[in-house]
DNA sequence: GTGATGACGAAATATTATTGCGCAAGCTAG
DNA sequence: CTAGCTTGCGCAATAATATTTCGTCATCAC
């Protein structure tokens, strides 16, 4: 087992990634005060054990298309372990439903919906999402315009919290 | 002024790269089929005309110390176009603020927060975001699990569309 | 001390990215 | 129908990067 604590380092080759997924790794390591090979050695590390799931395209679902993006607040009938899941999973299939997280509190579910136009969006609320086993309600509201879109970490926020403990 | 119509090998390109951002030119083209040269003409307009907005490494934020994840629903008690841009720009300068879309509906923002620990949330809630100018109402949901999260577009989907207009 | 361990970085090598053409297909005007 | 223009492909050469190899140094346990 990897002793897996970061040092600074570490630490700012996420954030350079997290800002930049395609940076060259000499542009990486420059950046962080390290040579290439060493840079590279610690890019897989972080990858192995998962600091880093991925690398991802921001594509532009308006541009393509996908003029609808909605937030759907969903509360099940039954609560239990087994139910909870077997709404996880149906919303993994949904290709329309982008995101799905469990709440506390009086909704269930919150869903990140996309859809080409409005009708289509409806006939995914009423026939499927709706219409699925043990969902009790559904509560939408259509995004009017994003403000802010930088899902990942504060990296900012991250190193202030260290510098205080250190 | 670009004709700026997708054709096909380019939703493939924004398909691959959004399903992994660091794929190298020459595995990129050879998914889609054509050589590496105009692969990488294609994809560099795509960034040009802002069908890829960047790339980003996803970075697990649990793993980094930020075990607190929320939703808060946020009402205004003005909504005149100013005062939202005001409330806009002030969760832009959040740095646990995340995410910030206006809704229409009973609530008028949507934002998704992250914050290492329970308290240094209260703390923000209560001193920041709650006692933000113009601020109304502010109901949060703790995250309890993720289910899925894939921001992005469902390319399946589009296909499907493109497919039953031809 | 001294051998084991871990991480670095220079240098060599293997892959990729990028540029420079030439070619072919589709279009258009005459 | 055909010259001339436009667009996009891909080969081949060049420039950059990624990746491997290996020697060095610091740390640490004994």
């Amino acid at each position: 087992m990897p002793s897996s604590r970061l040092d600074e380092i570490d630490r700012k080759i996420l954030a350079e990634l997290q800002a930049d997924g395609r940076m060259t790794n000499v542009e990486l390591a420059s950046r962080v005060g390290i040579s290439a090979p060493p840079c590279l050695r610690r890019v897989r590390t972080l990858e192995e054990q998962g600091y880093i799931r991925g690398y991802h395209a921001d594509v532009d679902a308006r541009e393509l298309g996908f003029e609808v993006q909605v937030y759907a607040m969903v509360g099940l009938q039954s609560q239990a372990e087994a139910d909870l899941s077997a709404f996880e999973e149906r919303c993994r299939n949904w290709p329309l439903v982008r995101e799905c997280h469990m709440l506390n509190g009086e909704v269930d579910f919150i869903l990140k919906c996309v859809a080409p136009d409005l009708s289509t969006f409806q006939r995914f609320l009423t026939e499927e999402l709706t219409a699925a086993d043990n969902v009790g309600s559904v509560k939408t509201s259509l995004v009017i315009r994003g403000a802010k879109d930088e899902p990942g970490v504060p990296f900012d926020v991250l190193e202030e919290r260290l510098n205080r403990s250190a």
